[in-house]
DNA sequence: AGAGTCTGGTGTAACGATGCAGCAGTAAAA
DNA sequence: TTTTACTGCTGCATCGTTACACCAGACTCT
């Protein structure tokens, strides 16, 4: 505690504290000015903080969203997180992090740790078709932000899409592309079962048709023999994670342990680009020109081209998707589908707050933002 | 509020609140062992979860740490929040993640939110030198673990530092190099202004030393013509951020602004690299290898050895520090000092833990972690 | 038998902030 | 003069949990 109380503050300005409490509340059109005046003072003079526990305790409110992504680990989850914490922040919020790895199970536990915990407003980023995981808590009135997702039937009424136009930005990728003079193309992903993979996916089967080519004939690989969606971790999240006290820690070390030996979600996405590169350009017929998921899974790709002693760019182009910061230090930069993500995170943390302070639940929208092709080194023009 | 209370708990066991407190508190060895079955049935079938507010507000304790980094947006923070996380969480800990741009100003006004949240417990991640700015905080009794960074003099008597050892690191590092072959040999790094830098640059320098190499004839280009420690967003973390309610608000967003336009510090290491890259090989006398402060930086330098038209590894080897997740994947990939990540996060917490828990003061210690040497392409024999 | 001790609990007053109901005092309306 | 209305502020119960103080009953010791 830093010690001093709302009781303090009311007897150095000689009122009772319901009057602090009115004016920390925005309350003050119910006083004389100079009653403020004189509070906000005390305030002031005593450094006087209001206790976030108490507040919490007695309106049920609180001052911190939830981010679930992923996995921090993927700089481009860390950059978003990055920038939703300083919008968040300059409001007085804090952000909870929490690394889902995709995993439902793993993510409702999370839902509800933080509904329990009295968090109002999330912000979800694991971009999964079926929110039907997490649609009780959304039930009971947990705010939602998706991000990086489009709207999708059976959605939760409230709930509010942050999207880039993934069919457009893959469609930019795979343009430019078939411009540069490529007609042998492949997609490379971890399994499509987000929806951003499959907008983004039909993004790229659009651009072969608009350009005549058969989206069929394009090489598809999404590398998943294993089920990725799959139940490890049930026990995750272990008993003592309720808070129940220390009796149960056996089991959460026993989780602790699961935890760090996972193979980390998005870190694989590099791993599976290289293998779907190896694999690709052993094939009787094989691409000039790959189209990756996410700049993770190019980068991986680039590796895979050059582990075929094959060079990134001048034998097979490659184009990414997010611009994390890597893409331009890779050798060859790379070519790809830049997200907004400064102003993704912003009108994120923009509708959550007002979901949560205005307890309104006006309806779920989408909102779509454009995304920009960033053409760098890693593709050129076929036989140039 | 997940609605059920320890009262109703109570009730259905057919005992009083206090004695679930018992259970719940781990003082249960005061009654009888078919009472508190009797209890915990009743946990399990009302599926009640104590209200960390309330909890909080009676004891003061809270089960939540912080986590105070440099930027997430740098993967090799990601990385560590992430296996940070995993630790904390199977023992009920949740994780508040912030940045602080390696800026004091705003590291304190961080554990100063922190503080008045009740947090008693932080992972320090800035390696500076001097903890001055935070000795307050330490004083009234908030829990520090440094991260990356070993005792100074002037530290808190109760601080806990936890690193890798950084002189070894990067004397295995320039090591490697030198028996390469090489025996021009540079040192890129941002300002040498942390800790674990100014270690770093030290084992540079005695591995030289060791080799019969004058340090002083080795480059050393740490960048700063500009002060990195300086004192701008001074008023952020805005006055609404200590959640003196909405009036505030204007101020508030301002310091979004700020926020979100700045640098971020860790994202211009791989920037300083390339920079570094350039100015050095335009040098009379280039040098043949280059370590470089981390590997982000190390990947700029890399792209900066490109830009001037040679090639890494056969042309100038590169080592860099860390072992991140693209070292791997860089082309070629990268030499590096890998630091063992998951141990060092596991080591941070379970020592904030029981800080927090004992609330005891068992005075600070240094934790010394041996760094690996993981030799990759960028490193090449000298004229091999 | 009376004092002391142990066992297995319970009662209660906080922790700090909130917000409704209410209350003086004054002013205008009836 | 009474009624009604309004202004500016205060009292108090309350949120859910905790831990200290205490208590009845049974048992032990001298």
């Amino acid at each position: 505690m830093s010690g001093v109380t709302i009781h303090q503050v009311a007897a150095e300005a000689g009122v009772s504290p319901s009057t602090v409490s009115n004016v920390l509340n925005g309350r003050s059109g119910r006083m004389l000015p100079q009653t403020r005046e004189r509070i906000e003072q005390a305030i002031e003079r005593l450094g006087y903080r209001p206790n976030r526990a108490a507040r919490q305790l007695r309106t049920g409110r609180i001052q911190v969203i939830g981010l679930v992504v992923p996995s921090v680990a993927n700089p481009f989850w860390g950059t978003f997180a990055r920038h939703l914490e300083g919008a968040a922040l300059a409001e007085g919020y804090h952000v909870l992090l929490c690394n889902s790895e995709r995993d439902p199970q793993r993510e409702r536990r999370y839902l509800e740790e933080l509904w329990a915990d009295g968090i109002r407003g999330v912000v979800l980023c694991s971009s999964l078709p079926s929110l039907a995981h997490v649609l009780p808590l959304v039930d009971r009135g947990l705010g939602m932000v998706a991000f990086d997702r489009t709207a999708q039937a059976g959605d939760p009424e409230s709930l509010v899409n942050i999207s880039v136009d993934n069919v457009v930005g893959a469609g930019l990728a795979a343009k430019h592309l078939l411009d540069l003079g490529h007609r042998r193309l492949a997609f490379v992903s971890g399994s499509l079962g987000s929806v951003n993979r499959r907008e983004r996916f039909r993004g790229f089967t659009s651009a072969l048709e608009a350009a005549g080519i058969d989206p069929s004939s394009a090489l598809v690989w999404s590398g998943a023999s294993e089920e990725p969606f799959g139940d490890r971790d049930a026990a995750g999240l272990g008993r003592d994670a309720a808070g129940l006290g220390r009796d149960a820690a056996g089991l959460g070390r026993a989780a602790t342990h699961e935890l760090l030996h996972e193979p980390f979600g998005d870190r694989d996405a590099a791993g599976l680009g290289r293998a779907a590169a190896h694999e690709l350009l052993r094939e009787p017929d094989p691409p000039t020109a790959i189209v990756a998921i996410n700049d993770m899974c190019a980068l991986g790709v680039c590796a895979g081209i050059r582990d075929a002693g094959l060079r990134v760019g001048a034998d097979v182009s490659v184009v990414g998707f997010d611009d994390i910061v890597l893409a331009d230090l890779a050798a060859p930069a790379l070519t790809t589908v830049r997200q907004p993500l400064a102003e993704m995170a912003a009108a994120a943390f923009a509708h959550l707050r007002t979901r949560i302070e205005t307890g309104g639940n006006e309806g779920g929208r989408s909102i779509l933002l454009r995304p920009e092709l960033v053409i760098r080194a890693s593709t050129v023009a076929r036989g140039g």
